[in-house]
DNA sequence: ATATCATTCAAACAAACGTATGAATTAAAT
DNA sequence: ATTTAATTCATACGTTTGTTTGAATGATAT
């Protein structure tokens, strides 16, 4: 069997669609455009992946396997850590947004470019890829959801579960937006350079979410 | 001139646009789906609007406009009240996210169903959409940061520019995300019906954007 | 050396896309 | 009533889309 070949076509497809599908969107990109950025034939995306559909998918497998795999364990590490004791907020908020933030500085795991298309990603409307994303999720989300139950237990659940839908909103919308469109950033910030933003981004959004999380509770 | 006809065709043009680029994206909607869907022939919109690009700038250019000189319009009016004073930062943030987040209750200026798009469409990669977002929400943005660093004088100015960013991406993911993936929120706030749901999101949202703004300084 | 299997490749497919056209229809103006 | 202009309509055009096909190529195992 001829592997090397063939795991290095994949994993080329798998980078450019990555990089096109930051830049273009899925829609926005063809598979010419992804082949021929990748150097393979067209037909090899339907021949690995079977359809385009499936490569969008392996594209955010890939990553979000490791990402949540790490998230888990870092969350089980804290809370041997703490024997009984519950985790403060901010240990959790790190342990959720530090792992994912943390993806930016790791070119092998998908730089900032994939942390971009995950950002834009959570809100898309596709059927297939909202399943998926919920899918991938799930499990980590209950675990950290239910640390941070324990960790306030004098503020509704309800309420954390928002705050939690919040604090994922900055973050992707940080993230996804840092180019994107600089609405609220652009003269004000082109002082620092492009990875000084980055660094600096990471304690900035901490302190936002932080803050947010633990803000007195709304009136109604 | 056959008025009545013609902006009868427009509007139902534009009302189908918008609730199918929420439902299935710019690209995922075909001019055929939305004539269709607005029971007008298919060569209307390229009549009315010449393209599909120029038809979904006007999807947004007609609530995009009121939304903003109101937006203005009541600062104005805060500013006026306030005399030489700065504004409280929860009147600023009311004043911005608040007049959005009212949208939803008027169905007249597209409800639910256009708050979404926009949310989503903040982070759309494409490039005539970003340039017109921008153009769009300029002045705007320009003249709610420079309130808030009137009545934030010792925060530095890229930490505000930076939380007004979290606190859009906040606010834009709360709403886009609110059906889309139910990934926090789940069987956690089943028990509250859609309506009440879209009432209590306010004020939940306003605390939270609150505490973000105000939390402590990042230590670099 | 030969057979076997996975992979690559050029070419073609039908389907769907946005747009353009010119005739038919409708309403307003003279 | 006739002219004029705006709008609607059915139809067609040329591209581009994702996918499929069957032959060519490569490497591995016998």
């Amino acid at each position: 069997m001829a592997e090397t070949r063939s795991v290095d076509t994949r994993e080329r497809i798998l980078d450019a669609a990555e990089k096109l599908f930051t830049a273009n969107g899925f829609d926005g990109t063809s598979m010419r455009q992804i082949t021929g950025a990748a150097g393979v034939n067209l037909a090899s995306v339907n021949y690995h992946f079977g359809s385009k559909e499936a490569l969008v998918q392996e594209v955010f497998r890939r990553r979000l396997a490791w990402l949540n795999t790490e998230r888990l364990r870092v969350l089980t590490a804290m809370e041997q850590a703490a024997g009984d004791k519950p985790l403060k907020p901010s240990q959790i908020v790190e342990g959720f947004f530090g792992t994912l933030l943390g993806m930016a500085q790791d070119e092998s795991r998908g730089g900032v470019t994939f942390l971009r298309l995950l950002g834009r990603t959570l809100t898309d409307p596709a059927d297939f890829i909202r399943t998926f994303l919920a899918d991938e999720y799930q499990e980590v989300v209950e675990r950290y959801k239910a640390a941070l139950f324990k960790a306030l237990p004098d503020v509704p659940r309800a309420e954390i579960a928002w705050r939690f839908h919040f604090m994922l909103g900055a973050t992707s919308y940080a993230i996804a937006g840092t180019d994107a469109l600089r609405l609220v950033t652009d003269w004000q910030v082109d002082e620092e350079d492009a990875t000084d933003r980055l660094d600096r981004l990471q304690p900035r959004l901490m302190s936002f979410l932080l803050g947010g999380l633990r803000a007195p509770l709304p009136k109604f």
